[in-house]
DNA sequence: GCACTTCGGTTGACAATGTCAACCTTAGGT
DNA sequence: ACCTAAGGTTGACATTGTCAACCGAAGTGC
């Protein structure tokens, strides 16, 4: 019954599963490949016969969390009694959502170790590609492609600011939530 | 003459210094307290008498940093001959300018490990402020605020994924450059 | 049906690294 | 002329990533 592919993919998807709530709980640090593999419950090493090393294995991790991240942007694309500047609101409090559940897989989506690890930044530009049709959706396809741009990199810079406690609202008089409504509503106004 | 107050400011720069040329070359993971110590010409543990641990050192590191990169803005601020755009345009420059060409510090100053290190973000927040008169000089004082918070996230946001390789500009047909551009652009039009 | 391969898994071992403890040396105050 | 404390050093240790050698059973070819 239980065939050799399917353990192996369930003790692959357990590893993630653990890596994952490791990272929540305590960071990138607390990510050690000894309790990943205590967490899936098998040992150590095991994360070797899936992963070719830690960066590897927190790359997967992290295009797994762009994957469905871009599903989601997706589905809020499907529903059509949205008006489009709603839909991409709801898209970027979307991702918003994400980067304010799980911080640390935020920050490791966005920036993964070992710099450039392709797998994380294919995923993560299929969620762009379903952002960047909201956008047309919302300017036009004339113009969607630099907007979508600028409002990529406000959106991403303002959780990413606002992770690193770089962001005080008592300075700028605007917090999170209140840039990404300032970056849609200048969006929509183009 | 050489009072020990000296020597010991001596080395302690000396350590920020070479921890910061092994990030340079190498990235976080190649800034190892033995290496430090080396390239200071001290050994190992020569560190813990100057900073508490490896964090706190990298801490100092970025905090010096961002207190520089105050001044430059500063500096900018003090020429009377630039329009207030230009100003802007360029003291915005000069950030994206040291994220080029030490990305790694650049990383190490938006996001420091562990998380909350007040010492840099207090720096940092003195490095806005510079930044926050120019905004006020360019779209006045009352929407200063909630704007620079805007330009800055932007900004910042333009460099990460810049770095993160997230920014391909075949995909939203403007590079880095451009994406600042529009950022003020937009701002001035405010 | 049987030998063989291959793959997921395990334990043992090792080098690198952050960090503490104990010790030394000497500048600078009393 | 002492003595204290601060900067510095070496020794030691626990943690961690990773490799090598080994093992058992699921697949595969005959």
């Amino acid at each position: 019954m239980t065939s050799r592919a399917e353990t192996a993919a369930g003790t692959r998807r357990a590893l993630l599963d653990a890596a994952g709530q490791l990272l929540d709980a305590g960071g990138e640090p607390a990510v050690t490949l000894r309790d990943v593999g205590a967490g899936a419950g098998v040992s150590r090493t095991a994360p070797y016969r899936h992963f070719a090393d830690k960066d590897d294995l927190l790359a997967a991790l992290a295009a797994d969390a762009w994957t469905s991240a871009a599903d989601r942007v997706r589905a809020v694309a499907e529903d059509a009694r949205l008006a489009p500047t709603d839909a991409l609101r709801r898209a970027l409090a979307a991702l918003v959502d994400l980067a304010r559940t799980r911080p640390h897989l935020y920050r490791l989506m966005s920036t993964p170790p070992a710099a450039s690890s392709p797998r994380v930044v294919a995923a993560a530009s299929a969620a762009q590609d379903a952002l960047l049709v909201l956008v047309a959706r919302a300017v036009g396809e004339a113009r969607a492609r630099p907007v979508g741009g600028l409002l990529v990199a406000t959106v991403h810079g303002a959780v990413d600011l606002h992770l690193a406690g770089h962001l005080p609202a008592e300075k700028w008089d605007v917090d999170l939530d209140g840039l990404v409504d300032l970056a849609v509503a200048a969006v929509a106004r183009t």
